[in-house]
DNA sequence: CGGGAAAAGCTTTTT
DNA sequence: GCTTTTCCCG
């Protein structure tokens, strides 16, 4: 194995006896290289199996990337690897154990959007209010109880509140097993508690794993950390690799201090730092550095490079959202110029919200672009759709299968038929399917209502019968023609109809690839086919190969570089998020997130801000980003404060372009000034005049600038 | 049942 | 402000 093309530290790290190891990794110091060589070392060298070896990741992406990335290495295939996320390994354990973790065979899994159909729909049962106990909270405090590993009668209580979301918890859990379903939460929970009761199984799973390794394990949360000890048992070997300094999920349970956790716990774990940086220039780098500097409580490390000081880094201020998105393109018309292709480059920012006036200024000069994030393919809602009578095929007792295709496309079936077959089955306990059959046999129903009734269940009883013996995507094409579902959304008009029959038909596509691709092992097509769309959140890659600006929040960005990075929006309120405004570990995470922004950029980075943003339909007025300060000034270039492209501003820019700052007066040499990012300086020189003058000035702190004198203050 | 009007949201995201 | 969900009526 070439072990030369890693330096020092990384070779130790790839070298390292058998034992405990924590990795530090700073952004850009090879993380993910070390992780792999590591894995490969263990099987050449330590003659480790990859039978033996489990290694977990946070995202499918990544774990596809090691997989292939190891099969390059050791010219085999990885199968025998457990490589994946810890839902994905859990999920695959389960289908192994389900009778011993008293599942059915054909359990389902809920995503997100279900489980909040399904708790909402709780709350009414229960005669809740939604008002006081809203479903998206509820979901909220749901989810957080299983991260934390805790079933409802595990959960503390003392006031009134926190007893009924416990009895909505308690009760949603009922359902779950009623009908076979399990959250995404519950493949860990119920790993972890089957491997906690079946001493044998553990036995022989910790035998063995002898190998794990765990990436970004700074996003690990309670229920992950406790999956991961048990594994690791007594005497295997655990290499944990992460960055502190990286944690930017603490909101949705992740935490940081399962690194120092993990230092107790397997006191004889060698630490590694890495912290030579092979990604961005010195200058960016030391722009992180200073920023990370301001947190408290941190494990400690300086990322440094030996590569050049590069160019420094710009600061615009632009006058509202708009001018910002136009200074924005402007640039990267230049880098365009300057041969930087533009998928080297990336708009950056903190909330979705913030790409639309982004896209439409690209848009207007005609550059491509592509938005990461938004809606994935299997959350479509027809692709839901033809989910769901695939799901009811597989299993009758997928409730929310059948509440949400019982009347999809129409078929005479309206809400109050579904809620007297909602409330039969909550009374004796039955699922949807089970009490709707109860309910003919009575005869329940006027004769009308009974016959579409029994038309939606010939119809679920042909297909499965029909479809029995089709392969997977003869059968997912069966499920669209005989439901209907294309003849529904051909009625649908406008581009939206058409999209939407294109995805469907994709459907087909992606179940005929699924089941050549082959990897379902001893499951049958259909249900691994359904996991398969629960759990994978299938990135277009098609679309990887194109030239276009990149454009993402900072979440999404993690674990990507750019030769060119903007981080748009660097306003107070907005980055920082108010709503982490009065809490000082939120504004740490937020700092963090400033620093994994900052350090996407390889060679050139730009900060942007608007004193006027539109949000939520009002206008308001912003200080800069409190990041943008803790930048050292001597790092940073340029304000400029209007973009040439005003003039080519469209009718409904109008707005803007009349926006005229208050003139600040004339400035003359040796006048004092302030400004609110370099701070006191004296001007030196002045060039034009009114709001366009520029006005080249000495700071104290920062040095020498030009800049426009609209954002200078007479003192 | 479907369409239009009114109302309600509205960080960050993977699984 | 814009988009999504809900509500109400023909």
């Amino acid at each position: 194995m070439i072990l030369n093309s890693l330096n020092p530290a990384q070779q130790e790290a790839v070298q390292a006896p058998l034992g405990h190891q924590l990795v530090l990794a700073g952004a850009g110091s090879g993380k993910t290289r070390v992780l792999i060589h590591r894995i490969a070392w263990l099987i050449e060298n330590e003659k480790i199996s990859p039978f033996n070896i489990l290694a977990v990741t946070f995202t499918n992406k990544a774990a596809n990337e090691m997989r292939s990335r190891l099969e390059k290495m050791l010219h085999v295939t990885a199968k025998s690897m457990w490589i994946g996320t810890f839902h994905g390994l859990s999920h695959r354990f389960l289908r192994t154990h389900w009778q011993e973790a008293g599942l059915p065979q054909s359990f389902q899994i809920l995503d997100s959007a279900d489980q909040f159909r399904m708790i909402r729909r709780i709350i009414n049962t229960l005669n809740l209010d939604e008002d006081r106990f809203p479903p998206k909270e509820t979901q909220w405090f749901i989810n957080a109880q299983k991260e934390e590993g805790r079933e409802p009668h595990q959960v503390d209580t003392h006031d009134f509140t926190t007893q009924t979301l416990i009895k909505i918890y308690q009760a949603y859990h009922e359902a779950c097993q009623r009908t076979g379903a399990i959250d995404f939460a519950d493949l860990l929970l119920k790993t972890h508690k089957l491997l906690l009761s079946n001493t044998q199984l553990l036995a022989h799973y910790q035998e063995r794993f002898r190998c794990l390794l765990v990436d970004e394990f700074q996003d690990t949360n309670a229920i992950q950390y406790a999956w991961l000890k048990l594994f690791a048992g007594d005497s295997n070997s655990v290499t944990i690799v992460g960055d502190d300094d990286q944690s930017i999920y603490g909101w949705r349970g992740a935490r940081i201090e399962n690194i120092q956790r993990f230092s107790k716990d397997f006191p004889s774990a060698k630490v590694i730092r890495l912290e030579q940086n092979y990604r961005s220039s010195g200058t960016i780098l030391k722009a992180a550095n200073a920023l990370i500097e301001q947190n408290s409580g941190r494990l400690g490390k300086n990322l440094w490079t030996d590569g050049k000081e590069g160019e420094l880094i710009t600061i615009y201020a632009g006058f509202n959202e708009t001018d910002e998105a136009f200074f924005i393109v402007n640039r990267i018309r230049d880098l365009q110029q300057n041969d930087y292709a533009l998928r080297e480059i990336a708009v950056l920012y903190r909330s979705n919200a913030q790409s639309r006036v982004i896209e439409e200024a690209l848009m207007q000069f005609g550059i491509p672009y592509r938005v990461y994030g938004g809606l994935r393919y299997f959350d479509r809602q027809e692709i839901k759709d033809a989910l769901a009578y695939l799901r009811l095929i597989a299993n009758r007792s997928d409730d929310s299968a059948f509440e949400r295709i019982i009347n999809t496309p129409t078929r005479g079936i309206g809400d109050r038929t579904i809620a007297t077959i909602r409330e039969h089955a909550k009374s004796f306990s039955l699922t949807l399917w089970d009490a709707l059959q109860q309910l003919i046999e009575q005869k329940f129903f006027s004769t009308r209502t009974e016959m579409s009734l029994l038309a939606f269940m010939e119809l679920i009883n042909t297909m499965t019968e029909k479809t029995l013996t089709l392969e997977l995507h003869k059968q997912v094409e069966y499920v669209l023609c005989t439901s209907n579902l294309i003849e529904h959304y051909r009625k649908e008009k406008g581009e939206k109809g058409l999209t939407r029959l294109e995805n469907l038909e994709e459907l087909v596509n992606a179940a005929h690839q699924f089941s050549q691709d082959g990897i379902s092992e001893d499951m049958p097509p259909l249900a691994a086919f359904l996991a398969y769309a629960a759990l994978e959140s299938s990135d277009e890659q098609a679309d990887a190969y194109d030239d276009c600006v990149q454009l993402m929040t900072l979440h999404s960005a993690k674990g990507l570089e750019f030769p060119a990075v903007f981080l748009a929006g660097c306003e107070e309120e907005l980055f920082p998020h108010y709503l982490s405004m009065n809490n000082p570990k939120a504004i740490e995470e937020e700092r963090r997130l400033c620093y994994v922004g900052i350090t996407r950029a390889m060679r050139k980075l730009y900060m942007t801000y608007a004193e006027v943003r539109r949000t939520y339909g009002k206008e308001a007025y912003h200080r800069p980003s409190r990041f943008l300060h803790e930048i050292p000034v001597e790092l940073v270039d340029e304000i400029r404060f209007r973009t040439k492209t005003t003039k080519v501003m469209t009718h409904s820019q109008n707005k803007a372009f009349a926006y005229k700052p208050e003139a600040q007066g004339q400035f003359r040499v040796g006048q004092k000034v302030y400004h609110r990012i370099f701070g006191n300086g004296t001007v030196l020189d002045c060039e034009g005049d009114g709001e366009e003058m520029k006005v080249k000035v000495n700071f104290v702190k920062a040095g020498t600038k030009t800049l426009i004198a609209s954002y200078l203050t007479a003192k």
